[in-house]
DNA sequence: CGTTCGAGTATACACTTGTCAACTCAGGGC
DNA sequence: GCCCTGAGTTGACAAGTGTATACTCGAACG
């Protein structure tokens, strides 16, 4: 049995951690992070409260975990949007409906970005940084696809994946609070906004006003 | 001394009610508003946990004030900034100028909303949403001085309103975050995001691929 | 001056929280 | 087949929480 059914007995374990991952992302719809008790998430798992310490040491490497998990899922993402392989006119919708879909789909996710980036705890906030920081990177290099952005510094075009990033966790940020009659115009807004952005690109010109008055 | 001093009675109270708020609004500096107990608040203001109710009901109608509060801050502010009548070259360095200069003395009224905006607590979310709306209409009015946009829709003023809006609080969030050390880049970098978006403006027209496919 | 009123206190309550120490008992190596 | 390892349980602890009831005692009104 050994073999055979190699599943149960680490692989069982990994079963409850999981348990106590999403017992987490779900009452985080309810709470913020660092208002979430330990007690209450072993509850929500169905599991005693100090078997919790076989996973984590802690509720902030729960936390950590959450961010990493989150992230992995904004990368596929990421990898979805990629099939488009040139800038045209669509891109900007294209992109927008790649989001709405994963939101829709990843909701726990998307939502813990949105809410704890800024949230209460120190390290996961720093936690959240890195991550934000290595996926616009990634966004970066697909950025080149629109006209004339290849010609521009790498530190431009950091600060144009930036925005973008930016705009798109407001749009989530605000899909998650409103219902689904409201997606419609949010999802608009959310496009002229972009929209407007891509408008000002081949006007850009790195050497505008540089550093200090 | 019924008028002579008439501090003394009612003006008392408020002064520890300010003292409470002074308390929550230091104290948010470590938690987020919904891990932050009344007993902890009182404690702060060196007052008896029970003394809290002759101020207000519920830590949320404290949460509530301190919105309130922390919006009139920021209204101050954009008076400030209106000080500047026409827009050019360096209406953004300015505006940025402004921005930063409220921050470094309201820093605790600027972490509040950037924290807590989308933070745990429904009913504080739904009062930030209403008053930032209230603020980026306000802010849109002042946007018809850039070239162009006094021939937008009202719609697309707040949009735009928007863009540059959530800009600003996501500058604000960096610095926080971040040490004086890093200030110049940040407030940088979000120079030339706001550069770039207003490159947009002179192209724009609304027209732009209007709603649905 | 005497009385009322209400901001702040004292004490107590039932709960929840994180964590420690000692256990059970099945899965899997020998 | 026996025995050990370790995931999960049990029970207990001190510490913290929100709030109810009953109080003090000075300021302000008549």
């Amino acid at each position: 049995m050994t073999n055979r059914d190699s599943s149960t007995r680490l692989q069982n374990k990994q079963l409850t951690r999981q348990g106590l991952i999403r017992a987490a992302l779900k009452l985080l719809s309810q709470h913020s992070f660092d208002s979430l008790s330990l007690r209450e998430v072993t509850r929500q798992a169905g599991i005693t409260p100090t078997a919790f310490y076989r996973h984590f040491d802690d509720m902030e490497e729960l936390g950590l975990v959450l961010v990493e998990e989150s992230f992995q899922s904004l990368g596929e993402m990421l990898k979805d949007a990629r099939s488009q392989t040139s800038f045209d006119g669509a891109t900007i919708e294209r992109s927008l409906a790649v989001v709405v879909t994963h939101l829709h789909s990843h909701t726990s996710h998307f939502r813990f970005i949105a809410r704890e980036r800024y949230g209460g705890v120190r390290r996961l906030r720093r936690a959240f940084n890195r991550e934000l920081q290595l996926f616009a990177d990634e966004l970066a290099i697909d950025l080149v696809a629109m006209p004339g952005v290849d010609q521009w510094t790498t530190e431009d075009r950091r600060m144009l994946a930036g925005v973008i990033t930016e705009t798109m966790i407001r749009m989530v940020a605000e899909l998650l609070e409103y219902g689904a009659e409201e997606e419609l115009a949010i999802v608009e807004r959310t496009r002229r906004q972009l929209e407007l952005i891509s408008l000002g690109v081949p006007a850009w010109d790195g050497t505008v006003r540089a550093g200090s008055t």
